[in-house]
DNA sequence: CTGAAAGCGCTTACAG
DNA sequence: CTGAAAGCGCTTACAG
């Protein structure tokens, strides 16, 4: 149907050994006048190699899955402009495949795609596998790496930020800006939410550390998504909390929104400072104070890590953003 | 290496092409303990099959490509959702590849990666291809289909929302609000943007059924993006604009901004209706009245047009949703 | 520098 | 219902 090296090679007159040869560019195994004859020949035709047939004889493949949530996750963009940057220096080439959100079969299908043929190795960016997929996965013995999400099983590479640290930070910087009653939104905090459960425990360290007691009602759990953020600020108006720390910038905004049907301003009422920091914070008003990630890092250095095979954990910095949602509380301006 | 339907005819004791048809399921050909015993077998070794060598062979493909601009085009999500839907409703596989924004080599590469191995089909999500790339495809004589963009050229099949209703409406709608000095923002009008084009020919239609001399200060082009926004505001702040159509969500928002740095308010010192209708306008204050697009619906049935090998242009249906960014205008309020 | 040949993992007429 | 065999398009020792 579709020209092939045997084309070229009955048009040449050379084998397809030697065409084979000269197109994959095995260097020094043909002479240069073969060559141009080959690649002229090769163009001429419209020839366009097969690499189902490379992949299958070679066993290897230069291709990178990535498999995304589809999720309202708005910094994966990043992420993958990251991947794509390392893949393009390393001569990689890179297909991304949705797995739905929270949906185990979509999962599935996404992880069988890119399993039933060869492939280099898998990117997942911030997917958290069900454990028959997990397992899936694993059986499949090739190269995996996660982006964007942390696990307590160190048997799986990551990079992330330090979720941690992020909570922590982001609770100094309240309490330097004399904000005692600080709520955390968004995230949750069961076993299974790594990521909010760090976060959770930085925060406690910093309040700990300024001798300032957690009070119940200023967690708010949630899905990191926009009607988590809703829903957490009807909470907070029934509570003292000055500040709050938003598990994602699509959280922050909901808080932001709630406020104005709330009648209340922000930052004068309220102040807000989001984890992400992605373009979300500067399109509203007032822009959003964050804790910003290296989405772009994240993705960069994580396929360099799967490529070279590293069996490491990783984690990229993180940059504090002022903006406009947070202000100074002064404790005699109140009541 | 990895196990093989010859492992498992070793181990069940039946020939390779029993095995084969009992796991590809080729009905009548085998008898049910035969499936059983060879099934047993596989999931016993791990069996995992190697599409590379199907596809070879097959010279056929049950995946789709979709390539996407990495832009900032915040809607290609819903596009792919529906892309999904479509594909799993007929067992397809999809892989999304990334264009780069208005990168041509990014888009070779894209394009190349999907090319050089089987495929069913490729699915265009608002890339305008170079010509080169354009000519690229064509020679692969692969179906491919166009989603959420429009060409001049009738050669090239796509389904997007009428461009051209969509000026006319945004514009009839504010005529019927009560304005009459409306500017259109963020879009582009040289020949290679046929989108465009269209939406400024139904504006400027719209203008003419109601008398309305079109001022040329009024349009101001740009890119779609956040920046043309707030470009074109800047401008508009020098003229009699009451009411604007922005050409993206991401152009009314950079409008809207740049309406609070200039003290200005919408909808009372200006009037917004933006096109796309994407969440975004819902995360702003105040919300963006839109004419919004059926994102889910293009990738559904471009889907369906691609599978189907439709050779036709098709449109998908545009909804006008009322939020708070316009408002009714009184000429004696004024000056 | 070049070619003949084997083989990657699968499918499918063909013959039984 | 089952098997032997050819073949998909490529690569790569092996021999020259």
């Amino acid at each position: 149907m579709s020209v092939t090296i045997k084309d070229i090679a009955k048009k040449t007159g050379f084998s397809v050994a030697t065409v084979s040869r000269v197109l994959s560019n095995k260097t020094g195994f043909f002479s240069q006048e073969t060559a141009n004859a080959v690649h002229k020949a090769a163009v001429e035709l419209g020839y366009k190699k097969n690499m189902a047939a490379t992949e299958l004889v070679t066993q290897t493949s230069n291709v990178i899955a990535v498999i995304v949530n589809s999720t309202k996750t708005n910094f994966s963009n990043q992420i993958i402009t990251g991947i794509q940057k390392k893949a393009a220096e390393m001569s990689k080439r890179v297909i991304i495949l949705y797995a739905g959100d929270h949906d185990q079969v979509a999962q599935k299908i996404a992880l069988t795609t890119a399993l039933e043929r060869p492939i280099l190795g898998i990117l997942l960016v911030s997917v958290d596998l069900y454990p028959k997929n997990l397992l899936l996965l694993k059986s499949a013995h090739i190269p995996f790496f996660f982006i964007s999400i942390s696990f307590k099983d160190t048997g799986l590479n990551y990079i992330t930020s330090d979720d941690y640290q992020i909570g922590y930070t982001a609770t100094k910087y309240l309490i330097n800006h004399g904000h005692r009653k600080i709520g955390l939104a968004g995230l949750g905090i069961d076993p299974s939410d790594h990521t909010g459960n760090l976060r959770f425990n930085g925060y406690q360290q910093a309040l700990t550390e300024n001798n300032i007691a957690f009070q119940h009602d200023w967690l708010q759990i949630g899905d990191y998504s926009y009607e988590s953020g809703l829903t957490a600020m009807k909470s907070y108006s029934q509570t003292n909390v000055t500040a709050v720390i938003t598990a994602s910038d699509l959280v922050g905004i909901g808080i932001l929104n709630q406020c104005t049907k709330l009648g209340l301003n922000v930052p004068n009422d309220l102040s807000i400072i989001t984890i992400d920091g992605t373009n979300l914070c500067q399109l509203v008003q007032p822009p959003l104070t964050s804790i910003t990630q290296n989405f772009f890092q994240m993705g960069y250095l994580g396929t360099n890590y799967l490529i070279a095979g590293s069996k490491k954990n990783a984690y990229t910095n993180v940059q504090l953003c002022q903006r406009s949602s947070v202000k100074t509380y002064h404790f005699k301006n109140s009541i």
